[in-house]
RNA sequence: CGGGAUGUAGCGCAGUCCGGUAGCGCGCUCGGUUCGGGACCGAGAGGCCGGAGGUUCAAAUCCUCUCAUCCCGACCA
C-alpha cells in the first residue's frame, strides 16, 4: 500500500468531478448500484442521513400544522389523463403496471398474465391520486385549508441515472394542501419554500437562493413553481426543492369544490412540495473534499468516534476500559436539540486505517486514545473540518463541553464556507460576450470546473432562454424572490428587461 | 432512442491482435508479529472468461447472433 497518496478520494474533485462524486459515495459506503438498473440501495450510512432529514423536517412540517398519510403507489391511468400538461410532462417517464399474475410458461420459466382492464402508472408524483381523495374530503370551506403530506417513493423512468440526484425510483415527500383562496393557497406556496431554505441553512448547512422557475422550467400542471437552488462545488446548480402554486388545474381536473361561504360551490385552490434524496447529492456535493464524505453535524449519522490505540493486550484492556467510560458519558450529550452518537471503533486494525475510515465516512468528530493520554488524562481530538493530520490534546474533563462547541462551531462554519463560494462564484453580467466566455470551459475536450452562478437580465421571451440553452447548456434556474425591479437589457437579444434572473449550468 | 466503449474471482484489471485449457493487485479466511497517520510475514479459499450457436484436434482468444452495463447526446427532482 503507497504511502505516498495525497488524498483519500481518487480522482480529486478538480480533475474529476463527476467521478469523484462517485467515489465518495462509495468510500462512505453510503449507496450503490442494484440490478435493477436506474435504481439505488440506500446503504445504513446513507439512509442513517435520509432519516435525520426526514425527522428534521418532519418536525417541521408538523408545526406548519401539516398531517402526514398515505396514499397508493399506483395510478389508475385515466387519473392521470385528467390533467392535459401533467400528462404531457410525466408520460415519457412513467413505468406502468399492466398485469397481475405470473403462470408457468410450459419451459420452466414464468410468464405474465391477467391483464389489467386499466393500466395503473406507478406514480411518479401524486397529484392525481391524492386529487381524487381530496375531492371526497372535501365538501364545505369549513374542510379547508386541508393541509396533507405523505413519505413515499417515486419512479421516474430516467434514461441516465446518478446515485442520489437522479435515479429511477428515489424517496421523497410530498405536500399536498387545499385552500378556499388563491392567495391562500400561493402563501402555503410560499411558506413550504421558506420551510425548505431554513432547514436547508438549518440542517443541511446549505446556502439556497429562493426564486420562481421559468415557464418552460416549472413542474407539468403547475400554474407557478418556487425553487430553492443552490450551488455545488462545480459551480453547478442544484434543484435542491421545489413548492408549487397549482391554482385551479387540479382541483377542476379531480373535482376537488367546497361550498363556500355564500353557499356557491366552487373550485379549491391547491399546492403541492417536495424534496427527495436528492439532498443527499446535495449535501455531498456541496460540502466533501477530495478526502471523502463532509457531513454537517446535525444531520450526521453519528458525531463522535472514538478510536482506541494500544500496543499490548494489557494496554488494550486499559485504553478499552477507558474508551468505553467516555463512550457511556457522551450518551448524555446533544448540540442545538441534537442528540450526540458515539462509535466506538476497536477493530483490529491499525489506528490509521481506522481514522482514514471514518474520514472518508465524513464523521465529524475523532478522539484517540492511548497510554499515553490516559496517563495524562487527556485525549488526541480531530476534526473533519481540519486537515487529517490536525490533531488537539483535549482535557478528559473538558471533552464534554468541547465536543458540543466543536458541533456547533462546525456546523456554521460549513455554511460559511459553502455561502462564501457561492458568492465568489457569482457575477452579474451585462456584455454577451462576456456571458458567452463565463460559460465555455477553456478546454472542451475535457471541460475544466468553470462558470458559476450569473446575474443577467432577461426580456421573459422563451426563445431566448431556449437559445441559450442550446448555445451554452445554461438555463435559468429562477427568478429570485430578491432580484429587485431594474432597468437593463435582455443578456440573448438585448431588448428592455425589467430584472435580472440567475443562469448556470445545472444538474 | 441515436453515437462510442466494455463484459475474465467480491472489486480493479492483464491475457484476445498471433487459439494450446486462466493470471496479477486489492479485498477475504487462518496463524503470527504489529498498532499515536493508509502495517508486515506465512499459509489458504475463490472463476463453467456475460449468454447462445458456429469454425477447430483444441476457443477467454476467431466468426455470427444475443443480453447487459458504462460514457456522450435528446429528457428530468
Amino acid at each position: 500500500m503507497s504511502k505516498n497518496k495525497q488524498t483519500a478520494i481518487v480522482p480529486i474533485r478538480e480533475q474529476n468531478y463527476a467521478e469523484w462524486y462517485q467515489q465518495v459515495i462509495k468510500a462512505a459506503d453510503m449507496a450503490e448500484n442494484s440490478d435493477v438498473r436506474g435504481c439505488m440501495v440506500i446503504k445504513p450510512w446513507g439512509y442513517a442521513i435520509w432519516e435525520n432529514i426526514q425527522r428534521a423536517l418532519d418536525i417541521m412540517f408538523r408545526e406548519t400544522g401539516h398531517r402526514n398519510a398515505y396514499f397508493p403507489i399506483f395510478i389508475p391511468k385515466s387519473y392521470f389523463e385528467k390533467e392535459a400538461e401533467h400528462v404531457e410532462g410525466f408520460a415519457k417517464e412513467c413505468a406502468i403496471v399492466t398485469h397481475s399474475r405470473l403462470e408457468p410458461d410450459g419451459a420452466g420459466g414464468l410468464k405474465v398474465a391477467g391483464e389489467l382492464t386499466e393500466p395503473y402508472i406507478v406514480r411518479p408524483t401524486s397529484e392525481t391520486i391524492i386529487g381524487a381523495s381530496f375531492a371526497k374530503w372535501v365538501s364545505s370551506y369549513r374542510d379547508l385549508p386541508l393541509l396533507i403530506n405523505q413519505w413515499a417513493n417515486i419512479v421516474r423512468w430516467e434514461m441516465r441515472t446518478r446515485l442520489f440526484l437522479r435515479t429511477a425510483e428515489f424517496l421523497w415527500q410530498e405536500g399536498h394542501t387545499v385552500h378556499e383562496t388563491e392567495a391562500e393557497a400561493m402563501e402555503e406556496t410560499r411558506k413550504m419554500l421558506g420551510v425548505y431554505a431554513t432547514f436547508a441553512k438549518e440542517f443541511l448547512a446549505l446556502p439556497v437562493i429562493q426564486g420562481e422557475k421559468t415557464e418552460s422550467e416549472k413542474f407539468p400542471g403547475a400554474v407557478t413553481t418556487f425553487c430553492i437552488e443552490a450551488m455545488m462545488q462545480d459551480k453547478k446548480a442544484l434543484q435542491s426543492g421545489t413548492s408549487h402554486f397549482l391554482g385551479q388545474n387540479f382541483a377542476k381536473s379531480s373535482g376537488i369544490r367546497y361550498q363556500s361561504r355564500s353557499g356557491e360551490f366552487e373550485y379549491a385552490w391547491t399546492t403541492s412540495w417536495g424534496v427527495s434524496t436528492r439532498l443527499i447529492g446535495a449535501l455531498i456535493m456541496a460540502h466533501s473534499d477530495d478526502n471523502g464524505l463532509v457531513l454537517p453535524p446535525k444531520i450526521a449519522p453519528s458525531h463522535v468516534v472514538i478510536i482506541p490505540i494500544y500496543r499490548n493486550e494489557e494496554e488494550h484492556e486499559q485504553v478499552i476500559t477507558f474508551a468505553k467510560e467516555l463512550e457511556k458519558q457522551f450518551k448524555q450529550l446533544s448540540f442545538e436539540g441534537v442528540k450526540i452518537y458515539t462509535e466506538l471503533d476497536d477493530r483490529d486494525l491499525t489506528s490509521s486505517e481506522r481514522n482514514w475510515y471514518w474520514i472518508k465516512k465524513g464523521i465529524p468528530v475523532r478522539i484517540e486514545i492511548g497510554p499515553r493520554d490516559i496517563a495524562q488524562n487527556t485525549v488526541m481530538v480531530a476534526r473533519r473540518d481540519q486537515e487529517p493530520r490536525d490533531k488537539e490534546a483535549v482535557a478528559v474533563e473538558n471533552l464534554v463541553s468541547f465536543i458540543p462547541t466543536a458541533l456547533s462551531a462546525m456546523q456554521e462554519g460549513y455554511y460559511q464556507r459553502a455561502l462564501a463560494f457561492r458568492e465568489e462564484n457569482t457575477v452579474e453580467i451585462d456584455d454577451k460576450d462576456q456571458f458567452y466566455k463565463y460559460f465555455t470551459p477553456k478546454n472542451s475536450g475535457q471541460p475544466e470546473i468553470h462558470g458559476g452562478f450569473a446575474n443577467a437580465h432577461w426580456c421573459g421571451s422563451e426563445v431566448c432562454e431556449e437559445q441559450i440553452k442550446t448555445d451554452l447548456k445554461v438555463s435559468i434556474r429562477c427568478i429570485p424572490f430578491e432580484s429587485k425591479e431594474e432597468a437593463g437589457k435582455c443578456i440573448c437579444c438585448g431588448k428592455e428587461s425589467r430584472r435580472r434572473v440567475i443562469f448556470a449550468k445545472s444538474y
